[in-house]
DNA sequence: CTGAAAGCGCTTACAG
DNA sequence: CTGAAAGCGCTTACAG
């Protein structure tokens, strides 16, 4: 029923010409006199030739693909970066492999034995497997991390967004509202994008003399958030930071159930933007994180290291700093007390 | 510095048999005597033998890849899709690759062209394509479609929710609430599901005896359930069905900025219970489609065409109607007029 | 510029 | 049960 595709050979045969002839014409146009060119492309359309990826793949050694691994595809963190990643792929005609590691080291390192094999490059979304792990992985292709630094592997390309601008622009935009006091909500111990937003925050906080202290961790859900609200207002900060969007909406409707107004009672800032994050009331003012640049910054790293050029300098790479978080203000930040 | 993987081959020699041995050994465990799977399963560890996957491809026509594609990669009503297909596709040892057609019926027709022949099945999210199109597809390879039946092409399966008890179970909830009247804001024209569940609705209506006007064609995002604020009181219905979640939020929104108390004077349900549509104040009542058992179900079927077993009666079987809808109650439906 | 040949790393009839 | 051989559909030195 599935009649077998045109090879090649057969486009050979109707073209009068030698298989690698053919070859060359498909896969280095320009190579070739205009002529056979010719009637290589004309045959070639004519049985409605395909280029089998797999018996590319196998001389060349190259797939063409691309797999990004992420520990929750429902983590809406995710959903930019992986939208970044597959454009940036698919521009260079390259495909996105997606795989899921669940939450677990183990299953993590499972997947990527899965998927390693048959990608040019690896993405690695919230990866939990050790720095040797990811050194060790890196030697076998072009590698990429996001939101964490791998140190001592020279060879392993991090993608962290640059915290300064965005949570100076909330401090300031705090200190303006009156807040001289604020809290971090952390998130998981072993984050650590949640230890480097922290100290970030005291850092710059201690700059504008602001008072900053911490709690945590907690988990970076809902339900963390939710969870926190009891040590939040113990803290005594007019103001808070929660790791995570999640988190900070969590917080934000745990506290509106206890009858405190947002944000008179209590500002919250979230992190990340993530869908969503403008559908409470109010909606959340956050620090927004460049994911779907992340994705794509990440994919352009790996397509560069394979040799691939860049399809086009696209408005991308006009933007100074590209990878710079900023404040988007909406209305869970107010004046203190109000 | 990339030292070149083991192969086969390498397998052979230290153990001392013939590569086809070896290939056997490792591809259909069981079907060679015990001591020499043995000596070659040890073999293969000490080398840390990792099969070529392109290079098992090409002789077998198999890459064990299957193809998602969507319009939207962060269209949420995907998510729970794109981790329900990873799943089970997961789950057979499958990788799933995905690719985004960005809301063109061409571009479409061409990422389609590009993931095709690289993939041993595919599952079409929100496809534009026309039903030959489908149809011709679903020639080259087992195709199925969501949210979307395709006439005349009888091996392109189907994965269309129930309708049925969601609507049902919201109606008579509305009912119980006193609503006589409500309204249907249709989505996108050329919508399958859009007129589906207007359909669903006119007719369940008629059955419990309320009335059932429909308005739009309306874009399905949060702008346009805001733009179809006007519409929705000028219908004078007291509870409005959304065709997604998202417009039910954006309408959401509208009719509380103008003042509109939820649900006192308009009760709102939402279709699908998409991430994010709890976030609301009041949350959003909405008909869950279960997207993620569709996603799963999506890949099973494919993977059922080629001859996959399935790794075990999961819990899904078990459900006596697994794509039924239901209702889930929140706080953005209400007594009439309270 | 183009042909002839070898090879990529597997799988699978075909023998024995 | 296992070996020897051919083949999957490309690519790419090597000649000419």
């Amino acid at each position: 029923m599935r009649e077998k595709a045109p090879t090649i050979y057969d486009i050979a045969v109707l073209a009068g010409v030698n298989p690698s002839t053919v070859s060359r014409a498909l896969s280095k146009p320009g190579r070739i006199s205009a002529k056979t060119e010719k009637a290589i492309q004309d045959a070639a359309k004519q049985l409605n030739y395909r280029v089998n990826p797999m018996a590319r793949a196998l001389p060349t050694g190259r797939s063409r693909t691309l797999g990004l691994i992420i520990a929750d595809i429902t983590n809406p963190m995710y959903f930019d970066v992986l939208r970044g990643a597959e454009r940036a792929a698919a521009l260079s005609g390259y495909t996105l492999v997606i795989a899921e590691s669940q939450e677990s080291g183990e299953r993590e390192a499972a997947t990527v034995e899965r998927i390693a094999p048959s990608v040019d490059g690896l993405i690695l979304g919230t990866t939990r497997l050790t720095d040797a792990q990811i050194a060790a992985l890196a030697e076998t292709k072009p590698l990429v991390v996001i939101n964490r630094r791998v140190e001592g592997a020279a060879d392993v390309e991090a993608i962290v967004p640059q915290l300064g601008p965005g949570i100076r622009q909330a401090l300031t935009h705090l200190a303006d509202l009156g807040h001289t006091s604020l809290v971090y909500l952390s998130g998981p111990d072993r984050s650590w994008m949640s230890a480097a937003r922290g100290e970030a925050l005291a850092a710059q906080a201690r700059e504008l003399g602001v008072a900053a202290t911490q709690i945590g961790p907690g988990v970076p859900t809902l339900q963390g958030g939710r969870d926190a609200l009891d040590a939040v207002v113990a803290s005594g900060a007019s103001a808070v930071f929660a790791y995570n969007d999640l988190m900070a909406i969590g917080l934000l409707h745990a506290a509106q159930e206890r009858g405190l107004r947002i944000p008179g009672r209590l500002s919250i800032v979230g992190f990340d933007d993530i869908f969503g994050s403008d559908f409470t009331s109010p909606p959340l003012t956050t620090v927004r994180t460049p994911l779907g640049l992340m994705g794509e910054l990440a994919a352009r790293k790996i397509l560069d290291r394979l040799g691939e050029d860049p399809p086009d300098a696209g408005p991308t790479e006009a933007a100074g700093s590209p990878l710079a978080t900023e404040l988007v203000v909406r209305g869970s930040t107010g004046p203190v007390g109000d």
